[in-house]
DNA sequence: CTGCGACTTGAACCGCGGTTCAAGTCAAGG
DNA sequence: CCTTGACTTGAACCGCGGTTCAAGTCGCAG
């Protein structure tokens, strides 16, 4: 048997990941194993580096279904392209957010006002973390 | 009737919310109405800043359980302060990790690469967003 | 040949965050 | 009075991202 060739569980162990995920993956044409030893699926090793990619968009907030677009990435993939530099705005935009909203909680960790959620300057700092930045202020 | 109480679809219009979200969110304790008139709930204004904080919130990431927890914060809120630092120094991590992906989302955007997937610099740059950068490099 | 144990399958189930639906209640207006 | 229309309820359902389960199938060791 070709040594190279990895089994699931090898798969899992090394990424992490629960078996039933990567047959999940597999169904929604994440990945796919390079063969089959009897049923038992074959993956190249090179399904982990895929996998990373995979966690790393998923863990990022990118759903099964648009992770798998642009994994089909190919020749001509100027489309795919313009897709991610969309996504690496969009990115932008959150990093903003979760910037403001973590500012407030800094705030809210160290301001001693009473019922906190009354604390002007919380309000003050959950308002700017509103999302779409609505450049009207109040 | 109180003109300042304010009915279930003023507050859905005004929050952008659907008055199931509003109804869902009462069942999970996270906002109450102040008053019914006659079956029809009767919000009290302060609902709406506390929904911007809920809807803040919910589109950082946090799950309702927990906006519940925080929300519940009161005299002795000590506890919840810290758990707000502990969730500030989350949003840190996250933030990071979004910014690594940004960045290889950047470069896919403007590299030549042709399998995409395959480019090294993009292949690096996602390596380096792996969650938990354990700084060990490869 | 006989286990054993790691895999295979499809189908059912889970938690989350709501939405949708049917059936009912109410206040106001004509 | 009767209609209209926005609300009320509980229960069922949805999509997502998987996990769990029962039943079956392998390869290999003894």
């Amino acid at each position: 048997m070709d040594e190279t060739l990895l089994d699931i569980g090898e798969v899992a162990e090394r990424t992490g990941l629960a078996p039933s995920a990567l047959r999940f993956y597999e169904r929604q044409g994440l990945i796919s194993s390079a063969a089959r030893n009897g049923l038992r699926r074959a993956y190249l090793p090179e399904v982990l580096e895929r996998l990373g990619l995979i966690m790393c968009a998923r863990s990022a907030g990118f759903g099964i279904a648009e992770i798998g677009s642009f994994l089909g990435a190919g020749p001509g993939d100027q489309e795919i392209r313009e897709k991610m530099a969309v996504k690496a705005g969009e990115l932008n935009q959150r990093i903003a957010q979760l910037i403001r909203l973590r500012d407030a909680l800094d705030h809210a960790a160290t301001c001693d006002h009473e019922p906190l959620t009354d604390c002007p300057d919380f309000k003050r700092a959950v308002w700017n973390a509103r999302t779409e930045s609505t450049a009207s202020s109040h």
